[in-house]
DNA sequence: GTGGCGGATTTGTCTGATGACTTAGGCTTA
DNA sequence: TAAGCCTAAGTCATCAGACAAATCCGCCAC
């Protein structure tokens, strides 16, 4: 086995073991690199792999640690990866997020959280307000953030966010074509919403977050390009 | 900004940027110091961090290659943090699996695969004709799996995969306390989701795929030590 | 008791050298 | 001609050593 493989194999190994709990401090590099058999450059790739997947955290000058282990935590640093997939796989992805989403709304619809309604009814009266994309995007992370909070699975929210965040990107609420229809139709989609979640209905909730993010799902399809016939 | 940073930044930028797209050659690591200006152990750890998220690879001898970027690839190396999530935030992620592949397991009855519902019964045959908790663990993977197949998101196959790979890992169907009264419940839900999809009843297959994931959160959550009061 | 200071500990970065693997192209041979 | 070998260049993998930077902790002065 390679050595930085075999680094990697061994540092899992020791938090799989729960050797290591979460926030536990790993031993200094060069008493792991002995422990482990291999020089202090692979075991510190070894080291960055597990801390971009967000189980370890180096701190300079004071040690390496396990994380927390916390899902939602460790979901989020997905978002380093999800933010480079191209168009074509987004749409898989988008599928993902509408069904877990209809169902966090569902969830949040049932509950009965008088607050969420009002902050919601802010959120939409501010967003129905700008043209400015960049504030559109806040705005709708922070309304389906909420909602998604509210339905009470952090690992949910963690995801849905990660998905979301990569189809902004793409920006398609840019002043230009379709513009003005795009807005008022995603208006209308976020007012359904919270109706239902107003009138404690988590079928209706289901129902139109599903709609709103499958409108989402036509909008960008309709920017990919139609792949040409091989002649 | 520090070098592994700067490098990390540096290597995305070129990705997103378009510069590299799926399965393009990175320049040979002297030129990507240069150009990054960080040396080569900095770059090396860089490209560590974005290997272990599936984003780019390594061959020995060869180069740095800008991976395919499939959705479903890159969720599948996810399973090396998620395997190491401990109890309670699996909980949490076994309620994501449970409304995607409640999801998927509608779509595939809603499809008419007449080969689908032969395949599961005959994994459903042998899966009730063993005992041994690795098969048992196998097959079961097969079932769900072929059924996520046909739903046709292989991204939401590659997350299921993913979150079910990490429930495996506590083998409740080790020969012990209530092993053949889980079982038989176990067996009992895997036929009520092949009659759904036999039938082509896409709201029973819904149901059915949910109540069995359900069934396998709570044994999960039986296996939890209930939390001690703090004296 | 409190605050600052300085040494010890630990991770971050750089440099240089060597080994291992892949690839491509020419060469040999049937 | 075509298949196979074989060499050489290109590239990543690993190791070793050194120094810088950040943190931590105990000691000392006040």
């Amino acid at each position: 086995m390679a050595a930085t493989d075999k680094a990697l194999a061994g540092l899992r190994q020791m938090i799989a073991s729960g050797e290591l709990g979460p926030g536990a401090k790993f031993p200094p590099e060069p008493e792991l690199c002995e422990h482990l058999g291999v020089s202090r450059s692979s075991l510190r790739e070894a080291v960055r792999s597990l801390g971009a997947l967000g189980v370890i955290e180096s701190r300079h000058g004071s040690g390496t640690y396990v994380s927390a282990l916390d899902p939602a935590a460790i979901i989020s640093r997905f978002s380093l990866s999800v933010d480079l997939i191209p168009l074509e796989g987004l749409l898989e992805l988008l599928e993902v997020r509408r069904v877990l989403e209809s169902h966090a709304t569902a969830t949040a619809a049932a509950r009965q959280d008088p607050e969420l309604a009002d902050r919601l009814g802010e959120i939409l009266d501010r967003l129905e307000s700008t043209t400015d994309a960049t504030e559109i995007q806040h705005l709708d992370a922070a309304f389906h953030g909420a909602i998604c909070t509210a339905g009470g699975n952090p690992t949910v929210t963690a995801l849905t966010d990660v998905i979301r965040g990569r189809g902004g990107h793409y920006r398609i609420f840019e002043p230009g074509t379709d513009f003005e229809a795009i807005k008022q139709s995603s208006d209308r989609g976020h007012r359904a919403i919270l109706a239902a979640i107003t009138t404690r209905d988590p079928a209706a909730a289901a129902t139109a977050a599903s709609a709103h993010i499958a409108q989402t799902e036509r909008w960008l399809r309709a920017l990919r390009p139609v792949p040409q016939p091989v002649p």
